[in-house]
DNA sequence: AAGAACGCCAACCGCATTCCC
DNA sequence: TGGGAATGCGGTTGGCGTTCT
């Protein structure tokens, strides 16, 4: 990297947005090892900190910030280099399932690593993963973390719903409940056997995105990419294996499900596709069916900061709901009325979910009877999401040229053009609205074109939406 | 074989917070 | 106590190497 930039010239334009004094004549780019060897040599003589000394006493053309930059990320003694082991990767995971972006707060937990390289680790896994169509989360750590929530709640007394998303938003502001991940651990162990472990990854996707459109689609690929084999692959290369597991009987045992579809498909089956019962997995779109996680969803929340709605929606009372952070979600939910108003705070960030805010605020005032939807429907609805969502998932995905192919633009561009095999769609909309099946009337695809309409005007587009 | 796509990662940037005078 | 400097942090960018088509 730093081989032929090592020569890079000074900065010598002034940087409009920079610091004119430092930019004038700061050097920019990979260091070399000579400033390395300047820089290594100083902190030796002049310990950590001051970093615009450096510069000074050194005669290094580096910013301090550079300089503290480059020491703490690369030339510090006690960092480890290299990949990360899989207990590290591990850690790293349950890390990010507790704190969400606290880079910092994570290479603190992790002694030789530094926030830089978590961050870049992570990063490089999500995309992985997103184009693998693939949880960011195991189950078994949404479980754990669930677990650990619904102990701290009979615990605490509950917080009120804003105070609740508030203090979540702010990671420092709660003491984060310790959850063990032992259970991974013990899952490394499940499924170690060859025979499950050795399924070729091109068989794998044969049946995810083959024919039989009623199975291998039940969890489509994102954006098949063109390096989905790897993708796959390394997802599978974790090290939580049940997650591993939940895939590959997924993937491989799709034939045994007498259909997708089926209604009464219970927390049982559910629990067979690797999906705790009350995992995070199933609505905070961290789980399967795999959301484009590019886009609306923010990774930097804590995917147990939705607990609460999972727990809800197994059977508890109501309880706090997430923060609505993508527009899937918002769409999908079959619980979206209850998520209303004070949920889709002005306090969440973007375009679209103040459009969502508007809309669910709009229809919210035309339909309060669902506001009385029982606690039973919201278990049916949950027993159905993966499902659900799994088409509308499709849906999203049937204009694989569209920058939005996951957005809920291109859902509903997808439906006006009828892309998707007719009977295909046809049936995907008469199973997904099947009489009776919801105790709301199917309310949260009735509510789809309001929102779809928001968010086409604020696109400027016409969704040509056939509702 | 060549170009495109992608992964990886170092480094930069802007903002927030803390420190110090 | 206010303001500037220093530091910390997280998001983003850009370049290079690798893989795929």
């Amino acid at each position: 990297m730093s081989k032929c930039h090592s020569d890079l010239s000074l900065v010598e334009e002034v940087s409009s947005r920079g610091n004119m004094r430092e930019s004038s004549h700061m050097k920019k780019g990979p260091w070399t090892s000579a400033e390395d060897a300047i820089l290594v040599d100083y902190v030796k003589k002049h310990g950590e900190g001051n970093w615009n000394a450096v510069q000074k006493n050194s005669g290094l053309s580096r910013c301090g910030k550079s300089c503290r930059l480059r020491w703490a990320n690369h030339l510090r003694p006690d960092l480890k280099k290299g990949v990360f082991t899989p207990e590290e990767e591990q850690r790293i995971i349950e890390l990010h399932a507790k704190l969400g972006n606290k880079w910092a707060r994570m290479a603190a937990e992790l002694p030789g690593r530094t926030d830089n390289e978590i961050k870049n680790y992570w990063n490089t896994r999500i995309k992985r993963l997103q184009r693998a169509g693939l949880p960011i989360y195991p189950p078994d750590v949404c479980l754990l973390m669930n677990r650990s929530q619904e102990e701290s709640h009979n615990v605490a007394s509950m917080p009120t719903r804003n105070s609740f998303g508030s203090n979540l938003l702010h990671s420092d502001a709660f003491e984060i409940p310790q959850v063990e991940f032992e259970n991974l651990e013990l899952n490394q162990q499940i499924l170690s056997s060859p025979a499950l472990l050795d399924i070729p990854a091109k068989t794998m996707l044969k049946r995810v995105v083959g024919p039989s459109h009623g199975y291998g689609l039940m969890f489509p690929i994102a954006h098949p990419p063109k390096r989905l084999r790897e993708s796959v692959s390394s997802y599978l290369s974790m090290p939580n294996q049940l997650t591993e597991y939940a895939y590959k009987k997924r993937y491989d045992e799709p034939y045994k499900l007498s259909s997708p579809y089926d209604s009464d498909l219970s927390t049982n089956d559910l629990s067979s596709f690797g999906i705790p019962p009350g995992s995070n997995a199933l609505l905070d779109s961290n789980f399967s069916p795999p959301e484009p996680m590019s886009g609306p969803i923010k990774l930097e929340l804590p995917s147990y900061q939705y607990s609460d709605i999972q727990q809800d929606s197994w059977g508890n009372p109501a309880v706090p709901l997430p923060l609505v952070e993508s527009v899937d979600t918002v769409i999908q939910s079959p619980s979206m009325e209850r998520v209303k108003s004070d949920c889709f705070t002005s306090q969440n960030t973007g375009l679209l979910e103040a459009v969502l805010y508007e809309s669910q605020k709009l229809n919210s005032s035309k339909d309060d009877s669902f506001q009385q939807s029982s606690s039973t429907s919201m278990l049916d609805d949950v027993a159905n999401f993966p499902l659900k969502h799994c088409e509308i998932e499709l849906e999203a995905h049937c204009d694989p040229n569209s920058p939005l192919a996951h957005s809920a633009t291109s859902v509903l561009r997808c439906k006006g053009k009828k892309e998707i095999p007719n009977q295909m769609a046809d049936s995907r909309l008469d199973d997904f609205l099947e009489p009776g099946q919801f105790g709301h009337e199917n309310r949260c695809v009735r509510d789809k074109p309001i929102v779809i309409d928001a968010i086409a005007a604020l696109l400027g587009e016409d969704t040509g939406c056939g509702y």
